[in-house]
RNA sequence: CGGGGUGUAGCGCAGAUGGCUAGCGCGCUUCGUUCGGGACGAAGAGGUCCCGGGUUCAAAUCCCGGCACCCCGACCA
């Protein structure tokens, strides 16, 4: 068919008009018997890299029981994703986005002693979530596949040993679907952001932006790349006597830096935002920028920096103002934490404070990441020191500790050697499969459409024949057999339609081997083969087809 | 949820100042000619013009209400 008009990305457009994925609502797709052998293949992939870290295979329900989701929270604090329906009797269901509320009391029935942990379940299903904006084709649906994972540890010791094989596990995965994967530290959410980590495949369809480093593979999110940004030389020195001093300077930092002779990043500076509950002073390292937006999200308003008058009519000292003795309420970014001796206003007109110290002569209370990383090319990254690229990704994977959240919530605990009762810690494991399918059309594919890689390809073989001569289809049918025999995944486009028609529609399906019979080729005794990577083919005996594969 | 946009044949679209049997391209069926990079001719099939209400002699077209879908944003284990 024709490519849909409102596909706005290569997964959607190829995957449809390919033939293997069919819109059913926003964000609910069929999947088409070649879409549907794809899956497959991600899935067994999976499969077998979760069950060589111990994951057990097994098969929970979409219904949840709404209790479930009541007896942790998340019935109110995931509401706006959850999809709600009712049973029999009135009874409140859920459908399941994700499956900590039904697997954790499951092992709770079968686990009791520590001899019976680590356990580590696994499933491949569908998960519901109700998005605000389904989008990008298959990678984000309302309805999707999700292979998720879930581990019990006697103890966060035995957790972290586990987190580091299912990562490593998770890294094969992405791999052998011809996926370069980085390691992403991840931006929170609804738990401890340094206990999560995503996987991040980078293309220009990618809904994140990330900071990587090539030679190490270490990754950061935008919104925390704080890390990348090295506390400057120096900049840890001894602390030194609070001083003030006189400073017929302006309020930039510019002139801040030229009267004091220092650097910009040892100015502390402050800027006065018009919050809901007034005004509100945030530092940050003087060399940096606020990032509104990010300062916006973190305090979940809209902000604007407060007017003249504004601060005028709080007599504060425009300026000079500071966090040292001043009545506003501050915040702070993270980039103060690094540097000593800090100069920075003392909310007199025209004196300046020198050697000021966090802690010693300030305190903040709330601290976040909001410096404007974006566009900063001299970005390093926190292990190697190289540069860093920004780039845009595909969330792939995630992976979480949990920790004893979970366990909690449903009285998961185990007797350990001396008889006490001792809380279970639990990790989880997430790899969206039908996302992984469109992620690997972003990744991989040309302006004629998809070139699935070897492992995930529905079929290893494309074979077709051209013209109409019933030797030439015999011929094509009798190698097709063959094959079949031979156990070959080859698909046959038996069609009579022109040449340029089955040739462009072998392009668009992406199979990796093209095998073509026809007169010319019966002529020279052999058949054409061609690789959907490469331009050129060649003729070569039927019998040699395998060879390629 | 805010902003913008679109709903007409399986897909992509035109028709919109109301007016005759609602069109075009692709696809589909039949026949013929073609046959190595999206062939050609002929004949056909296929439509509650998103739904409901209103105005009118007359509505795909104008008005009101609803629904669905798409894009940007917000949101996002």
């Amino acid at each position: 068919m024709n490519a849909p008009a409102d596909a706005d990305s290569a997964n959607a457009r190829f995957l449809i008009q390919g033939g293997f994925i069919e819109r059913e609502a926003a964000g609910i797709y069929n999947f088409l018997p070649l879409g549907l052998r794809v899956l497959k293949k991600i899935n067994q992939i999976i499969r077998e890299e979760m069950d060589s870290v111990g994951g057990q295979e097994i098969a929970m329900p979409v219904l949840h029981p709404r209790e479930n989701w009541v007896a942790t929270g998340r019935d109110q604090t995931m509401k706006t994703v959850l999809y709600r329906t009712k049973g029999a009797g009135d009874h409140d269901f859920v459908l399941g986005p994700s499956h900590e509320e039904i697997v954790t009391p499951l092992v709770k029935k079968f686990s009791r002693s520590y001899k019976d942990f680590p356990v580590v379940l696994y499933q491949i299903q569908a998960k519901f979530r109700n998005e605000p904006r389904a989008k990008a084709g298959i990678l984000r649906g309302r309805e999707f596949g999700m292979k998720d994972m879930y581990s019990f540890h006697t103890d966060e010791k035995d957790l972290d040993k586990y987190y580091e094989q299912a990562k490593e596990a998770y890294l094969r995965v992405y791999k052998r679907m011809g996926l370069e994967a980085y390691i992403v530290e991840a931006s929170g959410g609804a738990f401890s952001d340094k206990f999560s980590h995503e996987f991040a495949i980078r293309t220009p369809a990618g809904e994140d932006t990330i900071f990587l480093c090539e030679s190490c593979k270490y990754a950061q999110n935008l919104e925390i790349a704080q890390a990348f940004m090295d506390a400057p030389p120096g900049a840890d020195e001894k602390e030194k006597p609070l001083k003030e001093v006189s400073a017929k300077r302006g309020p930039s930092i510019a002139e801040g830096e030229k009267l004091h002779n220092i650097p910009a990043w040892k100015i502390l500076k402050t800027v006065v935002y018009k919050v809901s509950g007034g005004l509100l002073g945030v530092c940050i390292r003087g060399d940096l920028e606020i990032n509104a937006e990010k300062l916006e999200k973190f305090l979940g308003e809209e902000v604007r920096t407060a007017k003249v008058e504004e601060l005028k009519t709080a007599k504060l000292a425009i300026g000079f103002i500071s966090p040292i003795g001043s009545a506003l309420p501050f915040i702070a970014d993270h980039s103060i934490k690094q540097v000593k001796n800090f100069c920075t206003g003392a909310n007199k007109h025209e004196y300046d404070y020198l050697n000021a110290n966090l802690g010693r002569d300030f305190t903040i209370k709330t601290f976040a990441h909001f410096a404007d990383a974006s566009g900063d090319a001299s970005l390093k990254c926190p292990k190697c020191k190289k540069p860093v690229k920004e780039e845009k990704a595909i969330e792939a994977g995630n992976i979480f500790k949990l920790g004893t959240k979970f366990a909690e919530a449903f009285g998961l605990t185990y007797t350990d050697e001396k008889g006490t009762e001792q809380p279970i810690t639990m990790g989880c494991y997430g790899i969206g499969n039908t996302r992984l399918m469109g992620t690997i059309v972003e990744a991989s594919h040309d302006e004629k459409g998809i070139i699935w890689p070897k492992s995930v390809a529905p079929y290893q073989i494309h074979l077709l024949h051209l013209g109409k001569e019933p030797e030439v289809k015999k011929a094509a049918l009798e190698l097709y057999e063959k094959l079949q025999r031979q156990g070959v995944e080859v698909m046959y486009d038996d069609r009579d339609e022109s040449a340029g028609k089955k040739l462009n529609d072998a392009d668009l399906i992406g199979i990796p081997v093209r095998v073509l019979v026809s007169k010319k080729t019966l002529e020279k005794n052999g058949v054409e083969i061609k690789r959907r990577v490469e331009a050129k083919s060649e003729i070569i005996s039927a019998q040699d087809v395998v060879k390629f594969l």
